[in-house]
DNA sequence: TTGCTCCTCACGTCACGTGAGGTGGC
DNA sequence: TTGCTCCTCACGTCACGTGAGGTGGC
């Protein structure tokens, strides 16, 4: 039985492209690029030029996906498997603080954003002129409201409320509940926080 | 005094391309860009072909960073500036998913570093060849080691240590201290707490 | 013999960075 | 007059994706 591999003269099982691309979960075109660029050379071709992947190729592919995932480079994988003298603590230390650095970012980037979902409810038909002017007071004022922002908010949204006919208000609440039963109680907590937080300080 | 800007006929400011990209952040050269492809184009040029940006065309730049700020892409951004009557919560909605899927992800990713970096300790003399199959259990593994794998790194620890100077091994627990010394208190406890969960569960 | 897999170009993507070579403005 | 700022090409980056057009293998 021979169905998935080939065994040369020396008996070693080889791979073809397709085979390994699907044991390994990249692309075909993944690994024509790896071998382009000199990064996983298979060993072999056959006659018709097609790529014979032996052990030894499948086990540095391996290991090029394993630091791949670790967020190097494909020139940093390349330079940790061929070994240019370099710091393998040194290297881990390096990616930890990148992905720290990256949390914390992101971290930040997802309170803002459940602060602006939590101003968005607030508004009245939140159109999208709307919510660019929002997202300009929370990121570049970036500080609870003012009495008169708050009043212009609330303003907003009466003489919208006016405006519409009951069909439309029934609409807007079932939106409303959409956006917050897509949230869970964490966010839910967080929102509301925010929400609270929005309102200037009693003094 | 007109030492930073510039009035015309109607009285209104108008910026180079320069104090803007001072003024905002962003380099010349995204300005252009930003033009090129018709996200924000200064509403005029004076007549030796410079860009002059008004008041409307600087708002309109501050909501497009804001909003890649958001992680949009810029032909995401000029969909919300051109509002094509999209969904602003639905949109807020999907970029959260997004930061949170990612935050996920380099938290399940800052754990493997942590990881690979209590086993490094455990290792002599690790070089990157080692580094590289250390990656390879813990990635493809991802379970305790068993008794034979910690033996065998034992082992490698025992014959790197007999070979070494006394020099050498100063060497090496200094670089072991510069490396620990890296670590915040969370990350050294965490670190430790990996390092006892690698070994195999005591029956 | 027929699909299926493989091959090599080669252009496209995304958001700009980086010169090259030249002209206007204070 | 001298820098400084501005201008327009136009190629480079990064890790592939996506055809186009053709040939080998089971």
């Amino acid at each position: 039985m021979d169905a998935d591999g080939q065994f040369g003269g020396d008996g070693r099982r080889s791979w073809r492209i397709g085979q390994l691309a699907e044991a390994t979960g990249v692309s075909v075109r993944t690994l024509r690029h790896y071998d382009e660029i000199g990064l996983v050379v298979p060993s072999s071709r056959n006659p018709a030029g097609h790529r014979r992947y032996l052990e030894t190729d499948v086990r540095r592919l391996h290991q090029a996906i394993a630091l791949r995932g670790f967020g190097l480079s494909l020139a940093e994988v390349r330079t940790v498997l061929d070994d240019a003298g370099s710091d393998p603590g040194g290297l881990l230390r390096r990616q930890l603080d990148q992905v720290e650095d990256r949390i914390q970012h992101d971290q930040r980037l997802r309170r803002t954003l459940l602060r602006a979902l939590g101003v968005l409810d607030l508004m009245a038909e939140p159109s999208v002129s709307q919510l660019v002017e929002l997202i300009e007071v929370i990121t570049v004022i970036d500080r609870p409201l003012t009495p008169e922002q708050l009043e212009e908010l609330a303003e907003g949204r009466r003489r919208m409320v006016e405006q519409l006919s009951p069909e439309q208000l029934q609409e807007m609440s079932r939106q409303r509940e959409r956006l917050m039963d897509q949230l869970d109680p964490d966010e839910l907590a967080e929102l509301n926080r925010n929400r609270a937080s929005l309102m200037p300080p009693t003094p």
